[in-house]
DNA sequence: ATAAATAAAAATGTGCACATTTGGCACCGT
DNA sequence: ACGGTGCCAAATGTGCACATTTTTATTTAT
């Protein structure tokens, strides 16, 4: 044993883990191919290994196999990144509308606190982090229902809207308003559900309106750049 | 080729399903032990084929799987249950809110023509079709925003939620209220979503109301019998 | 020169043999 | 009788060789 054993198991999920993270932050563009060999080469494991994270993320819909063709990075169509972010919509109505039954003073605190670190990104002029907590902040908000199957559905179609946002690099999803957020805060303290729900509403067309149109792309890749850490 | 030559992605399909379906007709009790090989050979197919059907059916949560300890049917705690069922409710609450302002006279037409096949059901006092058509309504319902996200989420749980049905076998999620049903139905046609939203909710309440609790079980399984067809 | 046909190369899919881990059972000592 | 220890059988996990399919390159014919 040179350094770290390490269990298969947790071999699995490193290699699962590092193209999840690839794909999350954008490394691997829309329509890039994963071969199997290449992307064993280049994360230092078996073929066999590869493979069964790409199922992995197949199954998560993270990317796209076709039998025999081998995997992609999925190009999403314009309709598809609309489903996405509709079916987002919907579901956080449903959210808030149960928020307003039952959002304890702790939870509207760390809302509240979350709402701070957005408004210091922005203020910072941080892109990346903003994205990242504009994300967050959808999350904290099943995340305080406290019913893991909507979480686990909230996460889904964030971990699926990254690849879209990457896509559409200038789109400033990160400039997801930090404003309309507190908004949707403020109503939920109000005890006014319906209006957080309306504000939700907006908030989400508003994002969906700075989406643009796709550039079907599909350029080689240095595997072994992209995993070198 | 003696019958049917079948290519590989098509037994693999095959082997899903059948799987799926004796899980969702509870005919796989909690608590049992899916062996690989023993399935392999009921079903007739190698050890391989099983095992990639079963990773398939734990990534959708339908089966758990323990590294090196195999594949179970799941007994899932009351306060499981009570979650797939309360995402269910939240879910169908943001649905409904949507459906709201978009919904066509000719969903409301199918709409309509599915609770006279529940009715009718419900008069043959046919068990096993009306705990479908009772599942299906719920379907059609998020059918009608036509949004494969939100569909996917709506099955995913329905299909988990099958497997706890057949945990409470008395519990009758068949009687899962067909004049519940109709009453969202009257709400949506007379353009009033948040009445729709409440009855709805009052509908979950009665359908947990009537789950009652586990008795944990785990008995020997015949395979052979089960997967004979 | 274009297109069809064919052959070669590369990538994915599959079964099998073997390694590893687990669970049960007998045995032993206290 | 009880709890612990070690061994054996059974089940799961893995790497590899080989089969199949797709893609690319080359040749040939019109």
């Amino acid at each position: 044993m040179r350094r770290t054993p390490k269990s298969a198991p947790e071999i699995d999920e490193r290699v699962y883990d590092r193209l999840s993270n690839a794909l999350m932050e954008g490394k691997l563009r829309a329509g890039t191919k994963l071969a199997e060999h290449k992307l064993a080469d280049a994360l230092g494991v078996s073929r066999e290994r590869v493979r069964k994270a790409l199922h992995r993320l197949a199954a998560d819909r993270r990317i796209d196999i076709i039998p025999n063709r081998g995997a992609r990075v999925p190009s999403p169509s314009a309709e598809e990144i609309r489903a996405v972010y509709q079916a987002h919509r919907t579901l956080e109505a449903g959210v808030l509308l149960q928020l307003g039954t039952s959002l304890s003073e702790a939870m509207l605190a760390s809302l509240e606190e979350h709402l701070r670190k957005e408004r210091d990104a922005a203020r910072a002029n941080d892109r990346a982090l903003s994205v990242r907590l504009s994300g967050e902040f959808h999350i904290l908000l099943v995340d305080a229902l406290d019913n893991e199957e909507l979480s686990r559905f909230i996460r889904d179609l964030l971990s699926r809207s990254s690849i879209m946002v990457s896509l559409y690099e200038h789109a400033g999803h990160s400039a997801c308003g930090v404003d309309e957020h507190a908004a949707i805060v403020d109503a939920l303290r109000k005890g006014d559900p319906m209006s957080a729900v309306a504000l939700s509403r907006d908030h989400f067309t508003h994002v969906q309106e700075r989406l643009d149109f796709p550039e079907t792309v599909s350029a080689p890749v240095n595997f072994e750049e992209i995993f070198q850490n």
